[in-house]
DNA sequence: CTGTTAGCGCCTTCAG
DNA sequence: CTGAAGGCGCTAACAG
């Protein structure tokens, strides 16, 4: 296929195929209205001079953009080391491509706020956002609603105008997790959670007090901490736990690096995992296959779920203005050693 | 305040002010010839309806789109997977925003290639490309220079047409830590490294051999496995190494990661750190300050390489078309008690 | 089936 | 210092 000039209007097509500007542009949207000769010859002359349309002036002529944006905010130090958050935004971006959208990264910093991304959002025409990491005391998230730009939570539960959310069991999860350590003979257990402002800590919590709950003994005794998720609250929160009397025979933990550091300190403290303690994650990063001994944990359906949000907020766009139901998608609890009974 | 209703377009605002459409636009991005009251009166009234002017009929209209690209390849599991890369592109992104640039995300996958991508590029107006993972088989890599596309490569050292790079001290890093190492009495050293078609990782090869050959001592036994990167690899290496005669009395890594597992085998194996064997990592994740022993480690200036690299394609895109020199960050070598002499 | 005609909203000469 | 006019490249409504 020989290829020559690369041709940058549409115009010059038409020249070329001794059409009108119109006509091209209907063969490129794949419109009707254009006889098969003159669709083939055009298509032809497209692929040869590798023309591909200008998407600016698309935009300003159809009052959208097939773009969609991202907000993610660094000043949150627990999203930045997050590690869901690479491959969440990796399975966002690919949907949301493959659906023809171009994704737009926001970020905010403790200086750059919510203005900034907002007057972005409105000034770029972004068709919609996706927000992977708010919580309930989000500024961002009321000047969304308001505003009534098409949005779709990732993480967090909350649905208002034309807001909606995509979300998976955490309190399903938790709730297995607290009733296979009772089953397994566990009956002093102690959760460390995050803060419940943010609503995947809040579902962990209810899993697991409803677990307790249920299983109905009243010589299980229970407790939650809320922590900083990360290594060292996991290292920190063990030297408290066995300062004191009633030391937990399992710890259920928010995230696999603080349960790192929990099976980390438990054996300097010599505590054997899982004899004296049962210890549990959530997540399953790498570090979890291979730790000593191997941590049970959560996988959270991070890839379906950037779909899903991409999905949900396609239908938004392109729907009759319903703001679609949330779609909560399963978990899936993996028993390892560290949790055997 | 009072704010009106929002205005839309330009010509909304000329009405309000009683001038036209130019005038507003003149004052809108701070150009001379208005007058100071005029300029005044229009600068409240634009603040006082809120109008933000539209992004797309200014990209129109000037030709280019102040946004620039970031090209993440999700097929390349060890970009996922590797810890830095979120930090990372939190600095671009915050970098480009301050400069007034849009950030879009363009993920690569098995199926959807670089084709994707520069079509993508060319439709939508991207003034220039950052590429947070290039290495010298990459095929994006070619065709962003034979499409003189104006590209910062982050992390790969390599110079054509309209690409420059910023990168860091990698080969000092590995030097420092091997000398000091040899200072310290050890005199069997092995590396375990990523491959060296990224230039990174060639880079700590080089600063690895250098320093032994500086160093200048017969009696030293040194090796390089080339492996990947990742807590499991670690494992496997110390398994391998110590089925042999000569044992190594010190393990460098090339990520944190790796030496999570080299700590971890080398534990189960009764070996000490840094007693019988000292060990080093690069990236200085969480972990290493609380692993037992704390983990040596390189720290890698994230934040200044990604707005190196904005500040980088800035040059490029307004100055006089000459590719900018590379810029090259210093490493930070972090000593802790895993590799104390 | 195809061409023509208006815009989309802004920027940028060129006059005045 | 300011207004008017043309154009950026494409789409969509309307004729033919």
């Amino acid at each position: 296929m020989t290829r020559a000039e690369p041709a940058t209007t549409i115009r010059e097509i038409a020249a070329l195929a001794g059409v009108s500007g119109g006509t091209v542009s209907r063969v490129m949207n794949d419109k009707p209205g254009v006889g098969a000769a003159t669709r083939e010859r055009i298509k032809a002359l497209i692929e040869e001079h590798d023309f591909h349309g200008d998407a600016t002036a698309r935009q300003l002529s159809r009052g959208r953009s097939d773009s969609l944006g991202i907000v993610f905010p660094l000043q949150v130090s627990e999203v930045v080391m997050h590690p869901v958050y690479p491959e969440l935004l990796g399975a966002i971006s690919d949907a949301a491509q493959d659906a023809g959208y171009d994704v737009i990264l926001f970020t905010t910093n403790a200086t750059r706020g919510v203005d900034h991304v907002l007057d972005s959002v409105k000034r770029k025409r972004v068709d919609g956002l996706i927000l992977p990491a708010a919580s309930s005391d989000d500024a961002l998230l009321g000047r969304v609603v308001d505003a009534e730009i098409p949005t779709v939570l990732v993480g967090h539960r909350q649905r208002a105008g034309r807001v909606t959310w995509v979300d998976c069991t955490h309190d399903e999860a938790l709730y297995e997790q607290t009733t296979t350590l009772l089953h397994g003979g566990r009956r002093s257990l102690t959760l460390l959670n995050g803060p419940a402002r943010i609503s995947a800590y809040n579902l962990r919590s209810e899993g697991f007090w409803r677990a307790i709950r249920d299983f109905g003994d009243d010589r299980v005794t229970a407790d939650e901490k809320v922590t900083e998720m990360g290594y060292a609250s996991g290292v920190a929160a063990v030297d408290e736990l066995f300062a004191r009397r009633s030391r937990p025979d399992a710890i259920l933990c928010s995230a696999d690096t603080t349960a790192a550091g929990v099976l980390e300190q438990l054996g300097k403290l010599g505590r054997a995992v899982p004899g004296d303690v049962a210890v549990t994650g959530f997540d399953d990063i790498e570090y979890s296959r291979h730790s000593t001994p191997p941590l049970s944990t959560v996988r959270m359906p991070l890839h379906d779920t950037g779909a899903a949000a991409v999905s949900l907020l396609l239908e938004m766009l392109t729907g009759h203005g319903a703001t679609p139901e949330p779609r909560v998608l399963q978990t899936e609890v993996i028993e390892r050693e560290s949790s055997a009974g």
